[in-house]
RNA sequence: GGCCCCUUCGUCUAGUCUGGUCUAGGACACCAGGUUUUCAUCCUGGUAACACGGGUUCAAAUCCCGUAGGGGUCACCA
């Protein structure tokens, strides 16, 4: 007879610090646990739980919580236990869930750590020490070893291991370390498998030690059974150095310095620049909170968004939310992090949560270091949004518009009935949302802020060069363009060019780049038929008109 | 610096546990050609890696030892 064992519920937990936004980094961790979870869901018992660590009460903050809930939301994860799935709600009094609290401040507040803390006393583990609260280590507790699931057996000796903090003094409002805390809760909340970044991978023998010692002095040793441990590897700039939130202010920093030449008093300079910018925006900027950003003596987010923003600058993005904003899509966001360290095994490389749901398994997760690769990422997004439905994609864009673009969102494009008709000329050609959007900024400018150069090669190629070739066929089309109708005019103007092409026995290429260069200023744009419908008959002679003016003063000046 | 960990194309990786079928496969990027009125898409082809040095073995990307390089940690931050 064997006795047939019931498969166990897989409980994980996702346990950021709310400091700040949501790291794509810390995403990863969040989409690991999630999809570990979810795997084993028919499993009774099996969850997921979001917990908010902020017993750094100086660093932690209500808003950081609603962003990271947000951002989860977005990429589509869910849990089952932990602050309202609802955006508008209060994270801290409205939790779901019976194991709750799930913020650490809160559960401080209820004495729940405090009893441990004194067990631990009483029983000589843990010592006070200049009002804080240690756990002794070294040879009282002997050599520690664990086994780690993705980085395997582990062992330190006793000598390298030191006493530690449980327990904060009066300056840390006598809050529970994060060491501590993390023990206690997992262990309360019966968590079986902590899956984290592999930053904790050398703080694990802390709480391997607690574990064990709080096993020991409780009547339920089976609750402070140690629970599987889930390193996960780090996520790394191409630089080599770790994707971290200080990138953006670096970034910000560097350029600022480069665009004053860096001269020797730039940040001085820099100040008195944005400030002025700003005092003209009616805003206002704190100037030492600036000065002491530019010194790199803080990494704020947000000083460092007015800095890109003063520079017209895109910074790098590395929270959730900057990706949202950058136009990549949540479920391409998550595809693309599931492989940074994880793979089903095969070539398989393009899915989604359902199918990492059934794949998911801790040993396929690699232990090397993988370094984030945008290009490849874009590429990912291009292709989800090349394969979406026009209709799915004329939404998204329309809805990315209303969010962050209100040049397009005021603009006669996007308010009158040529919006599909946008979409659909640029879907093919579209990696990230905003790309359509600067690429064919010349559909929603004035007709007579389209600047003219005619320097770059292929321009004088199609123009000026054999003598003005290219301005004689605008010309001609100028012409002919004329006498077409208003209605469908991007249609009859194409018409109009084969036919010329045809009966000059010319490329129509020769005759479609000049138009192109006169609309846009540039040689690219989406098909000429679309590009001309949408920018209209007036507008397009208007720009006709102008090219040709330019293009004949240019000829002349360099005669 | 002490301790812990890692190392396959430029990048993400398959293959390593259970040595041979790996003249190392896929993806992104790159290059070339084709399609295309531009750009892009799409199609075809190509360049490109087992960090280094020893050992074990008939046989090593795969096992062992060493070296180098990289990362983490050593906080009353998490």
């Amino acid at each position: 007879m064997s006795a047939v064992t019931d498969p166990q519920p897989v409980v994980t937990r996702f346990a950021p610090s709310p400091t700040g936004a949501l790291h794509i980094g810390g995403a990863r961790t969040a989409l690991f646990a999630w999809a570990y979870a979810r795997k084993h869901r028919d499993i009774p018992g099996s969850k997921f739980i979001l917990r908010f660590e902020d017993t750094d009460q100086k660093r932690s903050s209500k808003a950081s919580a609603r962003g990271i809930v947000r951002d989860m939301k977005w990429l589509g994860l869910d849990w089952d236990e932990g602050p309202s799935l609802d955006e508008d709600a209060d994270p801290y009094t409205d939790q779901i869930g019976d194991a709750g609290p799930y913020t650490q401040s809160q559960r401080a507040e209820q004495g729940i750590y405090d009893q441990y803390i004194d067990l631990l006393l009483e029983a000589g583990e843990a010592y006070e020490d200049a009002g804080a609260v240690r756990l002794k280590m070294g040879e009282h507790r002997g050599d520690i070893a664990f086994d780690d699931a993705v980085f395997g057996h582990i062992e330190v000796k006793a000598a390298d291991l030191e006493d530690f903090v449980i327990r904060k003094s009066e300056d840390g409002g006598r809050l529970p370390t994060f060491h501590f805390a993390v023990v206690i809760d997992d262990a309360l909340m019966g968590v079986t498998h902590v899956i984290r970044g592999q930053e904790h991978l050398s703080n694990t023998t802390k709480h391997a030690a607690l574990y064990d010692a709080l096993a020991k002095l409780t009547d339920d040793p089976m609750a402070w059974a140690r629970p599987v441990w889930v390193h996960t590897p780090s996520i790394m700039n191409p630089g080599g150095s770790k994707m971290s939130k200080r990138d953006k202010a670096k970034a910000a920093r560097s350029a600022m310095k480069n665009s004053l030449n860096e001269a020797s008093d730039w940040v001085s300079a820099a100040v008195d620049q944005i400030s002025e910018s700003f005092s003209t925006r009616g805003d206002g900027i704190d100037s030492f909170e600036l000065g002491s950003f530019l010194e790199a003596k803080q990494d704020t987010a947000w000083i460092a968004q007015v800095i890109a923003d003063h520079l017209g600058l895109r910074l790098p993005e590395i929270d959730v939310d900057d990706f949202k904003n950058s136009g990549y899509l949540p479920e391409v966001c998550l595809n693309y992090i599931a492989l940074l360290g994880w793979n089903p095994g095969d070539d398989i490389e393009r899915f989604d949560l359902a199918f990492l749901t059934e794949k998911f398994l801790l040993d396929r997760i690699g232990k090397a270091n993988s370094t984030f690769d945008r290009d490849k990422l874009r590429s990912f997004n291009g292709d989800t949004i090349r394969a979406m439905p026009a209709d799915d994609f004329t939404c998204l864009l329309a809805d990315y518009v209303k969010a962050y673009r209100p040049d397009w969102h005021n603009a006669g494009i996007f308010n009158g009935g040529d919006w599909g008709a946008f979409c659909s000329a640029v879907q093919e050609r579209t990696e990230t949302l905003p790309m359509p959007l600067d690429a064919n900024a010349y559909l929603i400018a004035e007709d007579d802020a389209i600047d003219y150069d005619f320097s770059p090669k292929p321009i004088r190629k199609a123009m000026t060069n054999s003598n003005g070739a290219g301005v004689k066929l605008l010309e001609e089309l100028r012409a002919a363009f004329d006498g077409l109708p208003e209605a469908n005019f991007g249609h009859a103007a194409h018409e109009k060019i084969n036919e010329l092409a045809e009966t000059s026995g010319t490329n129509m290429g020769k005759y479609a780049q000049p138009v192109r260069i006169a609309v846009s200023g540039s040689t690219v744009t989406p098909p000429l038929d679309v590009t001309l419908d949408l920018l209209g008959k007036l507008a397009v002679l208007k720009r006709i008109g102008r090219c040709l003016a330019a293009a004949n003063k240019h000829m002349e000046a360099n005669a």
